[in-house]
DNA sequence: GACATTTTTTAGTCTTGGCTAAAAATAGAC
DNA sequence: GTCTATTTTTAGCCAAGACTAAAAAATGTC
C-alpha cells in the first residue's frame, strides 16, 4: 500500500535512475536527507511490495509497477506546482515544498481534472516535463547548459538543473526567468564566466556555476526580419 | 507540533463542541471512527500541547490555541472543497475525502491565496460557512430544517445537516441541489413526509428523514412582481 | 443505596518509519 | 593480493498513533 514515504522513495529512485543509470543507497541517502539504515529498511519494504528489485550491495531499480507509481507521483507534483504558480501566483522558488505534500493527495481522476483545469501543461514552472496520464515521459527537447553557449549566441532559458530555492532566488535577483532570451556578449576563459545582455539592454556577468545550472536553447536569429 | 491526526481530532472536537456543547470521548469515537483507548491517548497528547483542557471522565474542550488550529483546518477543508467543486467540477458528494487530506497541506499564506483565487467564498459546497482568516465563524443565517416548513411555503435549500455521500447522492437523484427553490404542496401528518413541487413542475414526496436533513430558508413570495 | 450498564482509563501490543552503532561486504590503493 | 576506506546491512532502539483486553469510574435503575 502506498504511503507518503514510499512514494517519496520511488520518486527519488526514478530520478536517480534517470540521471545516473544506477541507484546506490548512498545516492538515496543524499537525495532524501536520511540515513543509510533507513534506506536499507525502506528498500526491503519496497521490494516486498514488488515495486523495486533490490540486490543487496548491488543497487536497486524500479519494476514496472514501481515506475508507474513514481511517474504518477511526479506528475502530480509538477501539476500542483503549475497550479501554485499559474493560479495562486507563487514564485517558482516557493512551490516545491507544498508540491512535496500535495503530490500525495488525490487519485488519477483528480489529477486528470487538475491537468485539464491547467490546460494540459507540458512543463512545470522549472521547465521540467510533466509525465502524461499514460506515463509518457515526453520531453524530446535537447537542452544545453548555458555554460556551453558561445559568444554571439542568443539563448533562451528553458529549464534549470538545480531547482533549489537558493539558486532560483539567485536567478530572481538577476531578473532571469523561464523563457527569457539573453545574448552572450563575452566569455572569459580563465573562470568560465560569461557576460550576458538582457532584452532591456542591461548587461551582467554570470559565474560558470550559475551558467552550468541554466538549461537553454539557442534561438534562431531571425535574419533581416522586415 | 501539528500532525494530520492531531488536526483531525481538534476539528472533531470543535464540531462536537459546537453542536452539543459538551465533548465526550464516546462522541469522538463515533465522529472519528476510532477506539476509546485511542481517544484517551490523543487527548493526553493534545492536553500536553496546550490545545485542549481535559478533565478525566469529565470531557474535553478547546483552548484558544486549539480552537485557532481547528478553525484554520476547517477553513482549509472548506476552501479546498470549493476548489474541487468550482474549479475541477466535482460533485458535492465527491469532495469530502480529498478535502480531508488537502486540509493538512499548506500554511496561512497558501490558504489566503486559495481564498482569493476562489473569490473569498462564504460557504462551502454543502452550505457550511467558511471561517475567515481571522477565525470568524460568521454564518448569521438562521436555517430551518425542511421538516418544519408549512404547506404553501416556498423554500430554498441552503445547507444540509448530514453531508455524508449517501445522503448527498440521494438528493442528486431527486434533482435537489443547493440554491434550489421548492414549493410545499402537501404535508402528511402520520409519517412527516411532504410533497414538494420543483420549478419545472414535477412533484415528489420526501420522507421526514430527508426533510430533517435539508436546511432551508423561506423565500419571500415577491407579490405581484411587475 | 446496591447493582448492572456504560464510559473512560490503563496496560500492554503492533506497525511504520525514523535513528545509532557495530558488523559485514565491497572497492580502491599499492 | 593485502590493506584501508567506503558503502551497505544488521541489530537494536524510539516515537507516533493505532489496536485489544482488562480495570476503574460514572451513571441509571430499582
Ligand atoms: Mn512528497
Ligand atoms: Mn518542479
Ligand atoms: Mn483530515
Ligand atoms: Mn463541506
Amino acid at each position: 500500500m502506498q504511503t507518503i514515504s514510499r512514494e517519496d522513495y520511488l520518486k527519488a529512485i526514478l530520478k536517480i535512475e534517470e540521471e545516473s543509470g544506477t541507484v546506490s543507497n548512498q545516492a538515496l541517502v543524499e537525495k532524501l536527507s536520511t540515513r543509510p539504515a533507513s534506506v536499507t529498511n525502506m528498500l526491503h519494504t519496497l521490494a516486498d511490495a514488488g515495486w523495486v528489485e533490490h540486490l543487496a550491495y548491488k543497487g536497486v531499480h524500479l519494476t514496472q509497477t514501481g515506475k508507474a507509481i513514481a511517474l504518477s507521483t511526479l506528475r502530480k507534483h509538477r501539476l500542483w506546482e503549475v497550479f501554485l504558480v499559474e493560479k495562486l501566483n507563487f514564485n517558482w522558488d516557493e512551490v516545491h515544498q507544498w508540491a512535496e505534500d500535495l503530490e500525495h493527495v488525490g487519485d488519477e481522476e483528480l489529477t486528470n481534472r487538475l491537468d485539464a483545469f491547467l490546460d494540459h501543461p507540458a512543463f512545470d514552472p522549472h521547465g521540467d516535463p510533466i509525465p502524461t496520464a499514460q506515463g509518457q515521459w515526453s520531453d524530446g527537447r535537447n537542452l544545453l547548459p548555458a555554460s556551453q553557449a558561445d559568444v554571439g549566441d542568443r539563448i533562451q532559458l528553458k529549464g534549470v538543473v538545480n531547482s533549489g530555492e537558493a539558486f532560483l532566488q539567485h536567478l530572481n535577483r538577476l531578473g532571469i526567468k523561464l523563457g527569457l532570451t539573453l545574448e552572450v556578449l563575452q566569455a572569459l576563459e580563465f573562470d568560465g564566466s560569461k557576460t550576458l545582455k538582457w532584452p532591456d539592454g542591461t548587461e551582467a556577468s554570470l559565474s560558470k556555476q550559475t551558467l552550468q545550472n541554466m538549461l537553454i536553447e539557442r534561438v534562431e536569429i531571425k535574419s533581416n526580419k522586415r
